[in-house]
DNA sequence: CCATCATTCTATCAATTCATTGAATGATGG
DNA sequence: CCATCATTCAATGAATTGATAGAATGATGG
């Protein structure tokens, strides 16, 4: 066995952490910021006792540490690129599996026929924010909007968006964001901030990708 | 089952087919150049059964296509990114497990210990190369120099090194590169030509991430 | 159309992975 | 120190993966 050969096994030893769909899930919730065991089996439908085996795999391949915080376990990604990292594999299966197209448009199935709805880019969106000629939106839950938020974001968790429509500008263009290019939150929210006769945009990004990439959050 | 766990599911398929090492070392082979089954299985160690049946995997993923030519069946890689892929796969798996560290180490261990051979990064030698204070010798086997290389770049096969001294020039400094981060070629060049003088340091990546990095080729 | 070569397919066995269950560990508050 | 809660460990069985060997397919040159 050659150290090229050995390396490469470390290699895939990484991938296979990430090749199971629930360590996928898990990953993706700690992108929105650490948590505890048990926080992290109840956002994935897991038992804590089967969460707490994937966290040791994603462990051992060093992508999750975990701190004891009294008497809770508190996990956290190890590295900002892994954000980077998942966000990479998912452009590389979005383009070359067709599975992966038939997935994203059914997750997205009530989408617009008009186009109209089409997702806001990262350029543009810090282009709007600059001239002010945009709001931003948080639709994730409270919790998570307080765990690190895009800049001057207004919260309104998606439950609630008809009771706090109030805190909703109404002279500039809104751009809603979520917890990444697969979350349905802030697709739901445009959808029906449009009926109510909003002008609305879904960024088609989320906040771990916007904090991966170094912007400034609060 | 929600749309968002097929969607994970289906992410994390492609990434299982990266959790293998000989699948790694095929890609990285991909990653000079396309190949047929049996240059495939001969560079990779495999028997041709063997390499064709995780060739087979890699295109379920999406990783990689196969185009008939002749007898032969050629694969390529679907998508330039795959190597940003690897190369963030590899820079996550560096950082955070000691493991990885200890093979790298491992990998050169003849490692210098002034610190005079430290690699030239990419930008660093993108300078060198529009001022003209830097020559590139590519220390590849001819065929992979001859399916791309990087402008301007001398090819001296590592086997040949002493007995085509004469292509060097001695009036700029020499970068060394091959197959990427974990090829010893260019760094046994530089160990050589070193100690017959000459002012040489090796490229800390190689051939697969200048292109997939967009930058010229030849 | 036959012989040959490159590749893929099929079947088999050993090894690994995953979910489930229940026991063990470790920290906390009384 | 005991009871409780959060987490991890250990054991089991079902499902998947990987290597091997040999048969089957598909293209080519005579």
């Amino acid at each position: 066995m050659t150290s090229q050969q050995e390396l490469l096994d470390t290699l895939a030893q990484v991938a296979r952490a990430l090749g199971n769909g629930h360590r996928l899930a898990l990953l993706e919730r700690l992108a929105q910021g650490d948590a505890s065991v048990e926080t992290l089996a109840n956002t994935t439908d897991l038992t804590v006792g089967n969460a707490s085996q994937h966290l040791q795999h994603l462990r051992r391949a060093g992508l999750v540490t975990a701190q004891r915080s009294g008497k809770q376990v508190i996990y956290r990604l190890t590295d900002e690129r892994i954000v980077n990292l998942l966000g990479l594999l998912r452009q590389v299966a979005e383009t070359n599996l067709a599975e992966m197209e038939r997935l994203v448009s059914r997750l997205f199935a009530e989408d617009d026929a008009d186009g109209v709805l089409e997702a806001v880019s990262r350029d543009e969106l810090l282009a709007g924010l600059v001239s002010g000629e945009v709001a931003l939106l948080d639709v994730r839950p409270a919790e998570e909007y307080e765990a690190g938020h895009l800049p001057e974001a207004i919260n309104i968790p998606l439950e609630q968006l008809e009771d706090m429509l109030g805190k909703l500008p109404l002279d500039r263009e809104i751009v809603a964001y979520c917890r990444g290019p697969y979350c349905v939150l802030s697709h739901e929210a445009v959808q029906r901030l449009r009926q109510l006769g909003y002008r609305v945009r879904r960024f088609e990004e989320g906040y771990p990708e916007w904090k991966a990439a170094g912007l400034p959050i609060e």
